[in-house]
DNA sequence: TGTACATCAGTGAACGCGCGTTCACTGATGTAC
DNA sequence: TGTACATCAGTGAACGCGCGTTCACTGATGTAC
């Protein structure tokens, strides 16, 4: 059957990026062999070193792609903001807080399921990590900035950028955590946080 | 040399249960293969399992005895709280959110260096982290209510727990995920929930 | 446009390594008399 | 208290499995004329 069209090529690249993208959220990076993530993008494990030199680049590119779709994701949210009823950023901290997000990582925000991920793989993921994470707070900053404007300094916007994204990661992380034993526990945290995250 | 005194066989199994609360903390349960940690117990990987039935096993044991230590410590540091100057959260949070605490996960809090693990592993170790993540928020809201005694109920005493537990996780997640390549980011985060945690 | 050949993406068997786990063995401890 | 024997914690070699990675092979694509 092979070879293939550079087309083909591509589409097989970029099908194994994003499986590997849903797969290490859900399951973090080691939990995930290569001949499953290969089968996942409809392909046989042999291939993978035709795309990538080896798991751990894979690992950079996906983690980066996956902050990339997240940040897209979120970019969306706060600019049809004015659009809905209601501020924009509380109706991106209820989507972040809810339940489907917690019960699934896969399509979820990155920094929440590879958060303690990230730290145990190559400086290369590590960047692309901490770059997504620093997207995040830009963005949050920046809306802050945007829903407060006049009232606030850019440094403060900045501030509660980080203070709400560290209660985001934090409560949907230990959401997740305890979510399988002590569903309501896990219920309990998304709740409160939901309800006075933006307080 | 063996057979051994029961005393030290007693005093080897709280030996390979502190060193893998500590590794286990430091770099994750999958990482720490038992030869490694026999070797840091001082023994060799053979009589692991005179001990413990499987890895998994010390896992949820030490993943409890984790909690128990920290959650002592913690216990310990909001109960001589009227002796020194400032409200006892306060030098908690500070205490939490130290560079130092982020530098050594072995040792410190659980539910931050174990947050993703948890989930990956056996219900029991499961339910040692839940517990231990209520023992925290337990002892939160004790203090909340003790600190706003009639101002508060003992509802909004928990919220307060809640609210706060996750900021203090996430931003402990978030500062050591991204420390290497970017430690004025991890500060950044550090400084500015350590200022702001208890607003 | 058609033809001949080189390229190379995908396949699946195989390799090598590390890990969790097992096992035969040792010899000091614990116990029974 | 002393003696003889059974127990069993620790040792390190070995097993088995899964994983990341390599490799010889295939045959359709891409290219050169």
């Amino acid at each position: 059957m092979p070879r293939i069209t550079r087309e083909d090529k591509a589409r097989n690249r970029q099908n194994i990026v994003e499986a590997a993208g849903r797969m290490f959220r859900s399951q973090g990076v080691d939990a995930v062999g290569i001949a499953e993530l290969m089968q996942e993008a409809g392909l046989t494990h042999g291939g993978f070193y035709n795309h990538f030199a080896s798991k751990g680049d894979l690992a950079a590119e996906a983690c980066g792609a996956s902050f990339e779709a997240s940040l897209g994701t979120l970019d969306q949210a706060l600019e049809e903001g004015a659009d809905l009823t209601g501020p924009p950023l509380k109706r991106v901290v209820d989507d972040y807080l809810s339940a489907a997000h917690r019960d699934a990582p896969d399509g979820g925000c990155p920094s929440a399921s590879l958060v303690t991920d990230a730290v145990r793989h190559s400086d290369t993921v590590q960047r692309a990590y901490a770059s997504g994470v620093e997207g995040y707070l830009t963005g949050f900053a920046q809306e802050f900035a945007r829903e407060h404007e006049g009232e606030i300094t850019s440094q403060e916007a900045r501030d509660r950028a980080v203070l709400l994204f560290s209660r985001l990661v934090g409560a949907m992380a230990l959401a997740r955590a305890v979510s399988h034993v002590q569903p309501e526990l896990s219920d309990e945290i998304l709740r409160t946080c939901r309800a006075h995250a933006l307080d």
